[in-house]
DNA sequence: CAGTGGTCTAGACCACGTG
DNA sequence: ACGTGGTCTAGACCACTGC
């Protein structure tokens, strides 16, 4: 069932709004992306296969994997293919992982899961997770440590259709990004996050997991995260020691 | 004088490091920008031209301007130019003024210049705008208010020798944004920056200024600008109040 | 209408990775 | 040697802007 794309004018007008070509084949591609044609890690056709498939030339399937590559989406890989971006990987933990060592480059951290459970969602939960308040979530919990010391301190809610079988064994056991097992094991894919920065108080039980006096400052990240089609499937709420550490980013 | 491109293998031997063409012309046009060839906001000659001037297809000069373009150096106008990016410009503003209202859109800021000085570079402020300690550098302190509240007290750092006639005068009657006035009096072009986000318990003097309690939380923002070529031009040490203001991020 | 950037095509050749 | 993506070209036509 090759799909193919509307060229002419005449056979155009069926659709609601004019889109220049690659960008309806970007399109296909993410539809094909979304429902699993191809899994992150996977190579997907050669742009000749694709645009045989898609009917159009190489040079508009070029256009359009362009776009997804500079998107983080795709991966071109020179002499070897185009692949789907995944989490299991260096190049994508650092973009979301933005808290780092003042003077030495990030090393590993380690996980350590203080809570999972399902609850209700919250209205503001429920708000960024576009569901229905007192609609099932998914709560975490964790304590992130870097060369020992306990660094952030992360609550995070997913909503509970997508990650019915998420258990604290699984979490435990799995030493990996947190963003790897939601796309391996629950099919789900983040692909951009909008956060809100602040600084706070310490809470007299977010001192005591963090190690520091109640009432120290502590930047707080407010995460809300999205799949494929603007999707929000998380809301992150963290907190971090910045003595020696900090949030790094760049602005261009 | 136009510049011509290496483009057979023979030729282009003199070059030390393999480039693509349109890195080539990439980087010629930037020169321009650079030794101010044109100006920001000006019009860059169409890509034809271009073409002609470096010996090229339009396809290869296209790219180039399409690089550029994405890193903000310049603007496309469909039907109108290529133009030179500037600060002038509600587009340009908010990629580097992060700290945002919590429930609605921005406002435009009022800035109070405190300080206004030339002061020799510290080992530190040196270090970052690559200049020799002890060097001369402007230093300025601001307060910049959203809605009659105070909510960023800043520090900033300029090499003296770029900043030679800045004034607390000029600044008090300018009302601009300050990359403006950077770019359009001392033709210095602000492009790129990197920043290290912490928070901090507010000291007496600062907390004085932004209207809070000495020890309140406060979000440290620490900028390093770069202009054309990765030369660093500004250091900025950024203290927020994110009650009702948060700084604003997009992962992706 | 002319001039600008935006899209699309077709084809040649290069650079890289693998067998 | 082959298949992949990367570069470069030439030319056609479209869409937008301003005279």
């Amino acid at each position: 069932m090759s799909s193919s794309v509307a060229k002419d004018p005449e056979s155009a007008t069926q659709a609601a709004v004019y889109a220049p070509l690659y960008r309806q084949i970007k399109d296909l591609i993410v539809q094909g992306l979304q429902r699993g044609e191809w899994k992150p890690g996977d190579m997907i056709p050669s742009e000749i296969d694709l645009a045989a498939r898609f009917q159009v030339s190489q040079g508009t399937v070029r256009k359009a994997v362009d776009e997804l590559s500079t998107e983080n989406l795709l991966v071109r890989r020179q002499g070897k293919g185009t692949f789907v971006a995944t989490h299991h990987e260096a190049r994508a933990q650092f973009r979301f992982l933005r808290v780092v060592p003042d003077d030495h480059a990030p090393l590993p951290g380690v996980s350590r899961y203080l809570d999972c459970r399902r609850v209700r969602a919250s209205g503001e939960i429920a708000r960024h997770l576009s569901v229905r308040p007192s609609d099932p979530v998914v709560y975490l919990r964790r304590l992130l440590s870097f060369e020992n010391a306990p660094v952030v301190l992360d609550e995070i809610w997913l909503p509970g259709n997508l990650f019915k079988k998420l258990t604290a064994e699984r979490l435990a056991e799995y030493t990996g990004p947190l963003y790897g097992l939601f796309e391996t094991e629950f099919g789900t894919r983040m692909i951009r996050a909008d956060e809100r920065i602040r600084a706070v108080a310490a809470t007299a039980d977010a001192a005591k997991h963090l190690k520091i006096a109640a009432g120290s400052p502590l930047l707080l990240v407010e995460r809300v995260s999205y799949t494929y089609g603007e999707r929000p499937v998380e809301v992150r709420r963290g907190l971090s020691v910045t003595e020696r550490y900090h949030y790094r980013n760049t602005l261009s």
